[in-house]
DNA sequence: AACGAAGCGGAACGATGTTCCAAGTATATG
DNA sequence: CATATACTTGGAACATCGTTCCGCTTCGTT
């Protein structure tokens, strides 16, 4: 009934933050769950049986919820490990190659991640509390990193300046969501596509400063 | 592997047709039976358990399965059923008032079933075969009859001819997933915006026939 | 009325999410 | 190093579902 009752932090369990000194077995329980988890969601999707985690994790179900409380709390925490995953492959591209290279990499990087996550998206709708938190997590991150490479990219003078980071985030969304099963390279060549369009109009911007 | 295993007319029972005859207290449980699931269905959702639908229709599980041999198959009867009701309130609306009239309604009217059938939505594009056939059933009943009423309203003169039914189903739905629940009367009014939008461009066309 | 077949009800099965607690183990403390 | 204590664990057990099975009931016919 009322919103007081819930973690006001959100709550999720993170292999990277030690919030109170965890146990250290229990933290490898932890880790090793998480990764079954995504091996898992990988191999047989986000239905999978949580026993079939246990056990590719070598641990009992017990171990499971005493991590997640909820079956849903697993899935959520592996969404933002993939979405942080993700988050922090945009400055490693920024590192290693020219800006437009590096912003032509992360969407793809990006558009792989999405794809993915395609069962997801019901759920992601449904209201379901645990699930509430994601969508503006995924913001939170993942607008930042794709700024960041827009930016650089636009200060190059490679692409144009014009694009809202949120508008293309969402395009790529929509694009993944109707590829087909049997156009495996479709999506990336959409992809492509979209980072032409961003060079095309790079020349459109007449109110540079300095 | 083969698709020659499958029953090849799609194999859906009806209330209407009866294929063999169906023994008269067994024609009764399968309407109970369809009446209980359509209330369930808007109550709990479409998640709600088999048991709850037949409780309500005061017969055993075993006589839901014996109607029923999967859970899906409820559903898509139950879907196909009122996608018959929407199609048909078409004419009935059109005998009742005047093309605009008429046409507006059944958009609303169709707007609101689409906005009970969200939760669906995912289970359509889930590869199920039992809701395979529904797309398509879906078109083929619903197009025409949504073309008639346009038809009926341009020839009067009251809107535009270059408009495409499909387009315009397709669009409704879109609105209908994407309102809010604390916006009841949202979609309401999108869709007289769209009906305004109908009207606009009705002097654009000078090809009309006799 | 009697018979055969169609139909019915619900116990039972297997899978799955979730709870619970006795037993085990890491860590702090002396 | 030994001990105490609280944190963890494992998995049996429970609740809920979808689905199957089969003995019994009821309808339609002769």
């Amino acid at each position: 009934m009322n919103a007081e009752t819930k973690n006001p932090d959100g709550g999720l369990e993170s292999q990277d933050l030690k919030d109170r000194h965890l146990r250290a077995d229990a933290q490898r329980n932890l880790d090793a769950l998480l990764q079954a988890a995504v091996e898992v969601f990988e191999t047989s999707g986000v239905d999978a049986p949580v026993r079939e985690i246990a056990e590719k994790a070598g641990v009992g179900i017990g171990t499971v919820y005493r991590h997640f409380p909820k079956r849903s709390d697993l899935i959520a925490a592996v969404f933002r490990h993939e979405i942080d995953a993700c988050a922090d492959a945009a400055p490693r591209l920024a590192a290693k190659h020219e800006p437009v290279e590096a912003l032509t990499r992360w969407m793809q990087r990006y558009a792989a991640f999405i794809a993915t996550k395609r069962q997801l998206a019901p759920a992601l709708h449904s209201g379901d509390v645990a699930y509430e938190s994601l969508s503006a997590y995924f913001l939170q991150r993942l607008k930042p990193a794709l700024q960041t490479l827009l930016e650089s990219a636009a200060a190059a003078g490679e692409i144009r300046t014009d694009v809202d980071s949120k508008d293309l985030l969402s395009a790529i969304a929509s694009l993944c969501m109707s590829a087909h099963d049997d156009r495996p390279d479709h999506t990336r060549r959409m992809v492509a596509l979209l980072v032409d369009g961003l060079r095309y109009g790079r020349r459109s911007s007449q109110d540079a400063p300095s």
